[in-house]
DNA sequence: CTCGTCCATGGTATCGGTAACAGATCCCAG
DNA sequence: CTGGGATCTGTTACCGATACCATGGACGAG
């Protein structure tokens, strides 16, 4: 009944009680525990209690790495995610741990130091090798797709962000249907065309609103300017704000994300050019500030945290066997402040 | 040597290899095989390459469930934090990751619903259930402290953000230092006194900061004004800044975070101070955006990546048993742009 | 030529749980 | 009073790796 401890090593712990140390307290067999912790109702109540009270009297905690052993279910998913600095990112990730906690899911992350085809396989493998049920790819990249290409056999994935014909189930944010909204918004406001700042090549987010932004553009008959390529950051934005400023025939930009409009703003302003008076401006992602850019910025926003509930969700039915619908779209939406304006 | 497959089961998978069949396909036994793994000069270079050839030939990854029931060592530390949305968090998790990914430890994130000591409890819960090798702490919030009092012994526990009296090991940004550097900057520009928007009450970088600002403003006899307590919101930031606007004697603030900045910026602007002319303002974090707000933000820079690094650093001297020094400050550093000026 | 030593490898027990089956117990009908 | 099922509990055999100790062969010394 008493601890025996090993009479050496620095780190004098004692051990941790076991399965079979809280049988022997409850005067049951391992076997009985087990059933109280998984199967409770297989139980006769007053034995249940005998254990559960030793169970808390030992401050026993089952080990899961025996369990994972034998059952092969670890409880625990894995994210594959690039920057998680990004607004983006950051957000779909958290709405996944929020969703994985309500489960009793653990999240475990890997993170990658670039986005191509192999980096992604390393951090499937890395994730795989402390069997996780399944994982989620937060890489809204082209490069996620090679990546995907062949999966280890029998490992349940699920894609955050999309792309074309991914051999697994999607949830992402329909940014094609964002930035229709957002090109109509200017349209509508009387501006003859609208210039574009899209993210960079390859990303799949950035394509997508390149698309949307297009399409509407042609189906009106307006003439589509070439899209300036930024890279995500207001001093991206900033520079490309430079350029569009000189041009005195822009009248109505559409930014791929907030932070590239924040530069936007700031260049237009500096050449004396007023939002949204002489140039109206629309962000994409509504991040929090938003509505303290100056001025405030009209803007898609996207649902991140339920983007990552979505998945979350793709990946249970994926790992409880159900081929159901593979893909998940959540619908942007526009809100419109004070960066736009009709055309003077 | 070809495999058997079960003839039922929705999901026909070829079990994957274990040891055992590396070892029968390279001739030797399981044992060797381990060796190869884990100690591979203790084995002849011929066998050795015999083994890694079965290794790769069977796509062999070795179960680590197996092996953490029997080392004991899981190779995953946990990060228990509370909002990872927010700048600060996420860069820290961010910097975390790397450290990890380098040193070939995965990471387990166990995000909190609320700041207080039972959640963070059972976060370290979550986290030791699934065997991890340490824990990192990313909750700057008082209720840390008392979750952190009593924790399992031989846990290894590194705190990120402090607080005083921590029974574990810290790594931080000295965020006294910074408020003293910011308070000195706007002082030294001829103003009377500074006027501080702070965090949250029972937060540890809010309370660091506002005692450091406090200090200098007594050190040098001068008026300290109340604290005006925000949310880090930057529509607190806001609604903090339209009061400080109808106070014509306030002509420098410093605000807690950038994010706060802007909405003081806002609505400074609004109620048609200028800004650095009328009034200066300096943030606190250095987000990427800073330089471009309007005006672009003088503030106090945090190396968070850095902290990350610290924090994982000291948890991995921990798990080796090395109880070395048990603090880690990382220097903020003042970045001087146009928000602030001398006085009119 | 024999013995001791070292090196490479193998055998076996074990980590802490759970699946599958077996056995004990209880209750009630006949 | 006994048989038959239903319900509860125990026994045993694993899951896949590593620790520890044992063993066989090569080799140098005496």
């Amino acid at each position: 009944m008493t601890k025996v401890r090993t009479g050496e090593g620095p780190a004098e712990r004692p051990k941790a009680a076991v399965m079979e140390d809280v049988a022997e307290l409850a005067g049951v067999s391992a076997m009985t525990v087990s059933r109280v912790l998984n199967a409770p109702e297989k139980v006769r109540p007053e034995t249940r209690a005998r254990v559960l009270a030793a169970v808390r009297e030992l401050d026993y905690r089952p080990n899961s790495a025996a369990r994972v052993l034998v059952t092969g279910r670890s409880g625990v998913l894995g994210v594959v995610c690039f920057d998680t600095t990004l607004y983006g990112p950051a957000s779909t990730l958290y709405g996944i741990e929020q969703a994985a906690r309500d489960s009793d899911y653990l999240v475990s992350i890997a993170s990658l130091p670039a986005l191509n085809r192999s980096w992604i396989t390393r951090g499937i493998d890395r994730l795989r090798s402390q069997s996780v049920d399944g994982v989620i790819i937060v890489a809204p990249h082209e490069s996620a797709a090679e990546g995907l290409r062949n999966l280890p056999a029998g490992l349940p994935v699920v894609d955050v962000g999309g792309g074309a014909d991914l051999p697994v189930p999607v949830a992402a944010v329909d940014q094609y249907a964002g930035a229709v909204r957002a090109t109509r918004h200017l349209l509508s406001l009387g501006h003859g065309t609208v210039w574009h700042v899209s993210g960079p090549p390859n990303w799949i987010d950035a394509s997508g609103r390149v698309a949307g932004w297009r399409s509407v553009l042609e189906a009106e008959g307006r003439e589509v300017p070439e899209p300036l390529v930024g890279d995500w950051t207001a001093h991206s934005g900033y520079e490309i704000g430079k350029r569009l400023a000189r041009e005195p025939d822009v009248t109505a930009v559409f930014v791929a994300n907030d932070h590239m409009a924040m530069g936007v703003l700031r260049a237009l302003r500096e050449a004396g050019r007023r939002v949204p008076e002489d140039v109206s401006v629309v962000g994409f992602d509504d991040v929090p500030e938003a509505a303290y850019f100056w001025p405030p910025l009209t803007t898609v926003r996207q649902n991140f945290g339920e983007v990552g509930r979505q998945a979350f969700q793709l990946l249970l039915d994926r790992i409880a066997g159900v081929d159901g619908e593979a893909r998940r779209m959540v619908e942007p939406e526009l809100v419109v402040r004070e960066s736009t304006g009709v055309r003077a």
